[in-house]
DNA sequence: TTGAAAGCGCTAACAA
DNA sequence: TTGTTAGCGCTTTCAA
């Protein structure tokens, strides 16, 4: 059976409580019993049940982490990022990701609630997060990262500037000399993809180029999907010159289908992917990226929670900037 | 205020334990008082604190998972596996990510222990893992992944055959005529490490060749110490024609610096890496690697876990086979 | 079919 | 300096 305070307190012949206040240090006790309490934590490796302690202080020191997709570089180093920052703020994460299932974010909300961890850190499946309130105006801490949407009210957020991203990005392929640029995305219904189009959107007009809906194409956020993705784009498109994708996965996926098709990169499609994986420098050719600092995000957001939480009328947006590594696949060099 | 069972009951004008019963459905209740409940229930949103529930029924429904390090693509799959299996199996995941801190990791397993989760999910960073016994001797379940050793007691395992990874690696390559084969790893005094080696030597015995220490190289598990490790690695052997890279960022580090050296794949080094991670196909050139299946070792360990749980005496290792993806940087094709 | 009450392990207000 | 005790929100035994 595992040892209770109560156990301690009786080996020792003292009170619970005695007990207690040695544990957390509130109450100064006497030399000689507290040493006898000590030396009995430590024989029986004591540790003071959490549930319990939880269930009186209304507070665990554990936050959620809910995020929607999973194998993906951007959101595990994100994840990193929360984990690394929670664990030196002496906070647990009690980690659920949602495979982009909106009702199933719901009820991890719902659950982690009655867990009654001490707020949530969530990358929301799509814009439909209206039920947060529910929970927001209670004023339960909920900070938004990475997407967000404002019907969601009391939610601090951070995020990368995704306005921005598909900005520099498309403005990056049009400085050379692309008219025609293709976009593919993984999600839709978020805000990051909708930033970046209508960042993508801006860098046209600009350049006093129209906007057809039809150069954008939703795939999968797989190596397979972003394949499909291309193949289909280029068939209803075969005048692109340019690319630009938004994940990763999708980045590989396509540029395996753009040499399916005997095409080259940069001179006959070039591209920009999105987030700089590991691998980048080293395929062929070496891939651009527009980069968004997903650790940095992570951390930030912890922060943020921290500060919900000890404040309730905290609320902030954080944009972090983009920035863009050029490679070969734009066309630099 | 959060609402509980008592507010529900009293505006019910019922008892707690009737409302406790038609939640739990543990008991029948009357069609009137069930109904009143129900709406009272849906009114407010409740839902039972899991804090006190877990405090009083001794069991949380959540699994912890300790890993050792995280933006790596076989752990984070592993991760996604366990996630998954959880989630269907009604369990939350409390993760935690040591980094290859010991002293951080026991404390995590007490401290997880001591939020009563039902059992942990282990990748251990080392070889040290006798304090488990601490726990498993009183039963506590802890199953062990990916990295073992037998010093721990009662606990189940769940890893891939690495023995057979290192054997057939290497075998690989004696095939295609090498015989002076370096190998980059990156971490020791571990179990998934030592049997690597131990299948290398293995293959090189078969061989008639001599086995011998200076081959190996350690570095860190990134993109740069897999570049540092190769470098040193070459300067010290620069007889080496042959190369078995233990984790997907070293193999694009030592990719890399291969490239720097001016060295062709496979023509002067051939590389053998290890995980198929995405980009592997459009590297230049495309990277053949053994495999091991982190999904399946991941839902397995969960599998094995909830037995474990169930049943105190459970006790099995299960061992997963590679496999080898041919591509071109091992010379094949 | 329903309710009263004990108790899970802990903290802290209050009393001594 | 130490101890007594109420109570956190819930489940479940026992009695009605």
């Amino acid at each position: 059976m595992k040892v209770t305070m109560k156990d301690i307190a009786k080996e020792a012949d003292v009170s619970i409580a005695t007990v207690s206040h040695v544990i957390n240090e509130t109450k100064h006790i006497s030399e000689d019993k507290y040493k006898k309490i000590m030396q009995l934590i430590n024989k029986y490796n004591y540790i003071p049940n959490s549930t319990a302690r939880n269930l009186r202080e209304k507070r665990t020191k554990t936050a959620g982490m809910v995020v929607s997709s999973f194998p993906d570089t951007f959101i595990t180093e994100m994840v990193y990022g929360v984990e690394e920052r929670a664990r030196e703020m002496g906070y647990n994460l009690l980690l659920v990701n949602t495979n982009e299932d909106t009702d199933y974010e719901e009820e991890t909300i719902h659950l982690l609630h009655s867990k009654m961890v001490d707020g949530i850190i969530l990358s929301p499946t799509s814009n439909d997060i209206e039920y947060l309130n529910k929970f927001t105006n209670e004023n339960f801490p909920i900070v938004l990262v990475n997407r967000y949407n404002d019907i969601a009210k009391n939610t601090p957020k951070v995020t990368g500037d995704n306005f921005q991203t598909g900005y520099d990005a498309t403005t990056h392929l049009l400085k050379h000399g692309h008219e025609k640029i293709g976009m593919v995305y993984g999600v839709s219904n978020v805000s990051t993809t909708d930033e970046r189009i209508n960042g993508y959107k801006e860098g046209l007009r600009q350049y006093n180029l129209p906007f057809q809906e039809s150069y954008l194409e939703l795939g999968h956020a797989t190596v397979s999907g972003g394949a499909a993705a291309v193949k289909s784009l280029l068939k209803r498109h075969n005048d692109i010159t340019a690319l630009f994708v938004q994940n990763d996965l999708m980045a590989i996926g396509a540029i395996s289908q753009i040499k399916d098709f005997a095409l080259k990169i940069p001179e006959d499609i070039a591209l920009i992917g999105f987030g700089d994986f590991a691998s980048a420098p080293i395929i062929d050719p070496p891939v651009t990226n527009i980069v968004l600092p997903p650790d940095t995000i992570g951390k930030t957001a912890f922060d943020v929670l921290l500060s919900k939480i000890n404040n309730p009328d905290y609320l902030k947006h954080i944009e972090l900037p983009p920035s863009l590594i050029t490679r070969k696949s734009c066309g630099c060099k």
